[in-house]
DNA sequence: CGCACCGTTGATTAAACTCAACCTATGTGG
DNA sequence: CCACATAGGTTGAGTTTAATCAACGGTGCG
């Protein structure tokens, strides 16, 4: 097949970037570099949606991802970002279910493919490289419980002066301080589980406050000590 | 050491229930059942705390346990029950953190205990048990996302009538068609993030519609279509 | 008996959602 | 190039939901 870009090898990407793959052997890394696709996917395009059969699953080597379901009359709630080196879509192969989620680019994204049939192969070859991958899934396991004890006691104040700390941690921020991320508010709301009028609020309120600057999406923290203090975290 | 009770073998919790272990080789079953430790645990003990560093998993053999995290001011959020066949504990082990969850024993059980090293002595060796506890992190992961989904969206009403034909499906019915599970009013509460009191006014509102049947805790459902239209799940 | 825990009910309050209007930027087709 | 459509952002007003506060009854237990 002709490409128009220089496909990532993943041997490199093992090396720059911890993936799930750093256990595998080196002939096991060339066996994912001949075996793999992979594609340049624009922002706005969807990669798959709840419901959905997957075949395999997507490692992600640049751009942004949001993974989200959708609830109560088409509202989207957004369970968590995909960024370099993330793996997504291996919940449903493993257990063999449709996809339980939707996947949108939201920035530019080069991403790779496995089928499952490779996975299960390296799965069975490599006994490590399935712990590996248990470590993922309950790293994720932890954040979704918190996530659900965040959504169920804290107000939407708290909550949003969390995710804005989150965001910049995940995302970190560029040479202005801006956090590295482009949401909209709806987008934000959608995160916390919220409306978009009470993100447009409280950000305002949080301006006023000198915590946060805004110019448009482009979100700056000023006082992240203060912010974690209103987040309620320890 | 003495024992007062038969502690289960291996084996036949293997044959009975599907546990995890059902891809284990018949010696790596004997291995197990000679190196874990068995204890029967009455109800109110608290097996782990939240913070606590635990040295290997639990597979509960009978009676049930409440997974919880304390949040804001000491409230409760009930994550989950593990029940006969779960495994709890395997995510701290598995990512080598302290617990993320409390776990308090609400019916009296029997809880076994197998160690890391054996744990991970069992994940080396045999990588389709690695692919069995993949499959349970993520079946676990998808639920979370469910609830995440759930909380953030639906009203407490909906989220109640959902968790009665939920708990009615985890653990059946008695004869009297009384769902297995014995609830205070507050634990429904941390269940589905709501204050003990609209829990009280909501059960009273399903009793006097005809939807729920009340005898102290003691919840049978009477219109379960009715429950499910109720909940908004499709 | 008196304490502790649970369950219940009523009244009040506060948080957050909904609805509606309007503004701005951006892009598109005539 | 302008008119218009679209999407996102903002603000205000009103409403709804559910939390909080308070009082009280029942039950079991030391």
């Amino acid at each position: 097949m002709n490409k128009f870009f220089d496909e990532p090898i993943c041997k490199d990407c093992n090396l720059e970037i911890k993936t799930i793959f750093k256990k595998l052997l080196p002939e096991q890394i060339d066996f994912l570099t001949q075996n793999k696709t992979c594609n340049i996917i624009k922002k706005g395009t969807v990669l798959y949606q709840e419901g959905n059969r997957i075949s395999g699953i997507y490692c992600i080597n640049k751009g942004i991802l949001k993974i989200y379901k959708t609830g109560i009359e088409g509202k989207e709630q957004i369970i968590k970002f995909a960024k370099k080196g993330d793996v997504i879509g291996y919940r449903s192969v493993i257990i063999s279910e449709p996809a339980c989620t939707s996947v949108k680019v939201i920035e530019d994204a080069i991403v790779c493919f496995i089928s499952s049939q490779e996975l299960y192969h390296l799965l069975k070859e490599n006994s490590e490289f399935g712990i590996e991958m248990l470590e993922i899934a309950c790293k994720e396991l932890g954040e979704a419980n918190n996530y659900i004890t965040d959504i169920a006691q804290k107000s939407v104040k708290e909550r949003l002066a969390e995710i804005l700390l989150h965001l910049k941690d995940e995302f970190g921020v560029n040479n202005d301080d801006i956090i590295n991320i482009n949401l909209t508010r709806e987008e934000i709301a959608n995160l916390i589980g919220t409306a978009t009028e009470s993100v447009i609020r409280l950000l305002s309120e949080f301006k006023a406050a000198g915590i946060i600057e805004l110019q448009g999406r482009k979100i700056k923290i000023k006082d992240a000590v203060k912010l974690k203090k209103m987040s309620n975290v320890f």
